[in-house]
DNA sequence: CTGAAAGCGCTTACAG
DNA sequence: CTGAAAGCGCTTACAG
């Protein structure tokens, strides 16, 4: 039974015997009293730091608070976001990690600085953070970044800084596909039913649409290329706009299937048949595009994996690891419905 | 200098002089024991609200960090579980609450008993708890009112326990509602799609329907009413299973939005028209009712007011306010739209 | 199921 | 500035 080294539970007292004062004056170190001489701090700081001892409140805390990530969504209203949502509960869940949600299109929200969250963050402990949003720009990431705090963008409506950590989708090469498959069923006027110009993501499936539409030597047409925002109303609008112009086009590329569903309501609205007269492809695949009717051609983007990805870069970063890339992009891929048909006859010049 | 009644600290030994029991007494009801009598603990617990005690933890927490309330989802899967969400979330905002989101249906999600549930909401520090799902049943509640956690029910499935505060909505009158607008159109033969059996809100919608056809002097035919899921496979059998009948119904009420939906896609297959041929209504009228095709006739439940219902009653509790009541019941109203019509005339006997 | 007693770990008050 | 002693508030172990 000559034991002798055993465990020695972590407590004040311990780390008092082995810096060689009392517990009071341990105490004092820890809750940052000034009455301690700088000598004796540094001996109980090393104490403190090589044992690694923690409170009371900290242990418990440590024991069974699990870190907590804010996840922040323009709305719940988009299935894009809700998707993502998915994606990161469905890795948050394995990975045992809680999830907070932070609406900002909420109505009634406190209209916080960047500044003012990012201390927040700070004092209520989360670990990290997850951004779906238009709310913030780049510039507004600042007051994160300056505090170390594991953030992650899904897609950034504006091109990324160098030292944001995000994940996207291959925009460019989904908008080339959705436009290949519409040239390949023999379409020649193909508009473009984009989202907000600035957005990184819609400019880059603006960009895949007319390379493909170039390399097929099909001129670009500006008055088929319309941007607005990632809703339905946008795409009764621009439905409406295109229908009145003098050479119709003969299939619609929308930039989300928001957008289609939009440009869908307005063809039944105006007895435009669905893929018989005109063709359709949305982007980014969630479960609209499937229950539409007619169900929807659509590029779909691997929302879940997306959000998956994101939580992961960010218990990463939570671990101090080094990222091997400060970017994901994840592929896209068509996925063809109802909505597409082969060109009309006689809308063939 | 006689003042004779000091605020007298909150601690356990105080708590425990007002309950007329002993410091380790009150010590197991804070920690959510079981070796307690029901009476002790009864009052222990009266002791704890009247007098707000907190533990030396929750003590430190409230000091710097806003109450965070928990909200139980089944999934993300459902507009109905959505809705309710965004009702909790606008009221969050506007009161300074966060919430965390907690969806059981996820993969990978830790099977965790209603114990170690309960223990985990007050070890980090929660606030309170929202719960919309079918995972707990009342039995599953005990151990959160055990130890006096602020905790509300939505619509619950099975009869909300004596004690449990519970938010709903009209359904009876809602089933009633919508049956007798079916009724007023002309329509005898009109199916019932219900929910599970044993949800107490589908038994409702259910004896609402059938009160309205025997106000009415008609026959209720066991055929015409089947139970299953709130889900469009659900649907999707009932309306096969429904068409196989001798005497094909006219009208079909389905309990939910979602059974609804698949009634229709069903209908498409078979080249059934609605509501021509065949009249639908649903329930619940989340976004999904006005963007089917045909829109769909659904009894509206308020389900963001509802959600913000439950976040008042948990804050309520929170404070220690007694309410007036644990059970409140929203009102539902038929929005009328365009998947109902007058019953064909060759279908009249 | 209850509570007196002992215990734990940290903090406070204060003599030196 | 330090630490022995007393104290605080909660928890544990266990006799009844």
């Amino acid at each position: 039974m000559a034991g002798s080294e055993r465990p020695a539970k972590l407590t004040l007292a311990a780390i008092a015997r082995e810096a060689g004062v009392s517990a009071p004056t341990v105490s004092k170190v820890v809750n940052g009293r000034e009455d301690v001489a700088a000598e004796t701090r540094a001996k109980v700081l090393t104490a403190l730091e090589r044992s690694g001892y923690k409170s009371p409140l900290q242990r418990k805390n440590i024991a069974w608070r699990r870190p907590v990530v804010e996840m922040v969504l323009d709305s719940l209203n988009s299935a894009y976001g809700v998707e993502v949502l998915n994606g990161v509960l469905e890795h948050a869940a394995a990975s045992d990690v809680e999830v907070l949600l932070n609406v900002t299109g909420v109505q009634g929200a406190s209209p916080l600085s960047p500044e003012q969250r990012a201390q927040r963050i700070i004092d209520e402990g989360r670990s990290g953070m997850i951004v779906v949003t238009s709310a913030f720009s780049s510039a507004q990431l600042e007051p994160f970044l300056r505090r170390d705090i594991p953030i992650v963008v899904i897609d950034p409506l504006n091109p990324p800084q160098g030292d944001v950590v995000s994940v996207g989708a291959s925009n460019w090469a989904g908008g080339k596909a959705a436009t290949t498959h519409l040239l390949g069923l023999g379409h020649r006027r193909i508009a473009f039913l984009g989202g907000p110009e600035a957005a990184e993501c819609n400019q880059a499936r603006l960009h895949g649409y007319m390379a493909a539409l170039m390399a097929e030597g099909v001129q670009v047409e500006d008055s088929y290329i319309m941007s607005g925002a990632f809703r339905p109303e946008h795409g009764v609008a621009g439905m409406k706009a295109l229908l009145q112009l003098e050479q119709r086009p003969t299939a619609i590329f929308a930039a989300s299937d928001s957008i289609a569903l939009g440009v869908l309501a307005e063809a039944r609205r105006q007895q435009v048949r669905i893929p018989e007269d005109m063709s359709v492809v949305g982007f980014d695949g969630t479960y609209q595009a499937e229950e539409s009717v007619p169900p929807l051609t659509s590029v779909s983007q691997p929302l879940q994996e997306m959000g998956r990805a994101a939580l992961r870069f960010v218990l990463r970063q939570m671990r101090g690891d080094t990222l091997d890339s400060r970017r994901v992009e994840l592929a896209t891929h068509l996925v063809v419905r109802e909505s597409t048909a082969p060109c009309p006859r006689e809308a063939v010049n």
